[in-house]
DNA sequence: TCTGAAAACCAAACAGT
DNA sequence: ACTGTTTGGTTTTCAGA
């Protein structure tokens, strides 16, 4: 399930940068007939290693100039404490990523503000009051210096 | 340059999840003709609201199961020491992500590894070697809760 | 697993409202 | 600013190697 040869790899290179890339254009850069990139692509969909194609929008461009990372600690880590607060995460539009970690604090969030008010309103209406909380530490982001989706193939 | 409608906002969120959604379907899910919506996404494009389309690729079957935040302090705050930590972080391949931040350390990064000999060789080879280094702090995901690239419209 | 051809489909430009 | 049409290009499927 997981060999891929120099050609699946320029496939995924390519539709990295340029998702919406046409067929035909992308079988001739990797040196295929339209229909046989197709259908390593089809390949490559289906079985997960792409699991989709999404727009990146600018975050300046909607207003939202503010990135926070949060860290976060629970009061235990029972399965069931830490369920229902992912459960709870999952559902702040403005959490644009969450990880359970090692180390001194149980989760890393990552949230999209617009300006301090509205980060405000997150803290006090979201983060707060997600469950079994017991700290919150928020870290402004003052300049965004890489933010890419994939590690270079 | 930054008043959107109802209908843009729609084109916006399809393309998010859909990426590499025709125009032909988009225009019928926002309710215009196909010419009416290309002519809308074309104005999306160039200015630069929909900064780009990128595929999705699993982390996990690339072999990339390992996602590192690693907190990094600098010897101090000169332009142009931030300027040469900057321009030597880019060209770290592992790094996904990379932030100036505000608090107790300088910068935060996403670094993903294929494994803990792997993190250890990105450790030694790239992040010991960014100059003006003083501090790291690596602290290990255990799990990803949520991972996407964009804040709910 | 590829190529090539054919049918179905889509994008882009344009004229009209 | 949207619609409908047209033209040329694109995707997808299938036969054959």
């Amino acid at each position: 399930m997981n060999s891929f040869d120099a050609i699946d790899r320029s496939i995924m290179r390519i539709l990295q940068d340029r998702g919406r890339i046409s067929n035909a254009e992308l079988a001739e850069r990797v040196g295929l007939s339209p229909s046989a990139c197709s259908r390593r692509l089809d390949i490559l969909e289906k079985s997960g290693t792409i699991s989709g194609y999404h727009a990146r929008l600018s975050h300046a461009a909607l207003d939202y100039k503010m990135m926070v990372i949060v860290h976060i600690s629970l009061s235990g880590q029972f399965a069931k404490t830490l369920t229902e607060f992912e459960a709870a995460v999952k559902l702040c539009p403005n959490v644009l990523v969450c990880y359970l970690m090692s180390g001194e604090y149980d989760y890393i969030l990552r949230v999209a503000a617009k300006d301090l008010a509205d980060y405000e309103r997150i803290h006090r209406d979201w983060l707060s009051a997600l469950p079994h909380v017991v700290k919150i530490n928020s870290g402004f982001a003052l300049r965004e210096i890489i933010d890419k989706p994939n590690v270079g193939l």
